[in-house]
DNA sequence: ACATTAATTGTGT
DNA sequence: ACACAATTAATGT
């Protein structure tokens, strides 16, 4: 009872325009909620996928596991997303290919994938929100290919910086410069350096373990 | 308050 | 990429 309450007000809150009515009342009764905090990790490479998740709050980072075994950050799912890889996964009812690491603590909604061959064919806005959702993601993944294959480091390092601004909503972002090479697939000494570079023309400023953006 | 240590950042080769 | 120096934060005494 609680339980659904609860989901039922949230889901409002952050899908209101998205889903209709009737469709969440059918949701509902299969959702459960769970909340998660900063650095938690909650799928990982070869996981079999459970359950499609909505974002209700905070972000999700998803990370591709690359041949000689580094990391690379993909893209961040927000409030009001969904991980377009479920999506995949459940179709092709496949084992995760991504890691999924929470970026910030938040909460989200559950739906076991059973349901969503039945759902798909039975709620317009359900479908809609799936292909819209899938066809965005599409769209993001281009850029970082484009940011990968044909841009230089310091122009995706300031991508990456400003990015994460207007995700946190906070101009100072506490991160180390190893842990920026690590999610950018690159070392520590060259993140420093380009670092170092942008505080020299004024763009950043930097402390230990925080680094504030100054223009974007 | 001071010394010690660990972690992070800066720089030259 | 590696090595080392310099700086900062954390911890104990």
């Amino acid at each position: 009872m609680e339980v659904t309450t609860e989901i039922k007000q949230q889901l409002e809150e952050t899908f209101a325009g998205i889903l209709d009515a009737d469709f969440m009342e059918e949701l509902v009764k299969y959702a459960t909620i769970q909340r998660f905090k900063s650095e938690e990790e909650l799928i990982g490479y070869g996981e079999p996928m459970k359950f499609m998740p909505l974002l209700l709050d905070g972000s999700l980072k998803v990370f591709r596991e690359s041949s000689d075994g580094r990391e690379l950050l993909l893209y961040y799912v927000e409030s009001g997303d969904t991980c377009a890889m479920t999506i995949q996964c459940c179709f092709g009812k496949a084992l995760s290919n991504v890691r999924v690491i929470a970026e910030e603590d938040g909460a989200m909604i559950m739906l076991p994938i059973q349901q969503m061959e039945q759902w798909i064919a039975k709620y317009p806005s359900w479908r809609q929100f799936i292909l819209s959702s899938y066809s965005m993601r599409m769209t993001e993944l281009f850029d970082t290919i484009d940011s990968l294959a044909f841009k230089q480091l310091d122009q995706r390092l300031w991508e990456y910086l400003t990015d994460k601004v207007k995700i946190h909503g906070e101009l100072v972002l506490n991160i180390s410069h190893e842990k920026i090479a690590e999610e950018l697939n690159s070392s520590r000494v060259v993140i420093s350096r380009l670092l170092k570079d942008f505080e020299h023309q004024g763009k950043v400023k930097l402390m230990r373990n925080k680094i504030e953006v100054k223009e974007f």
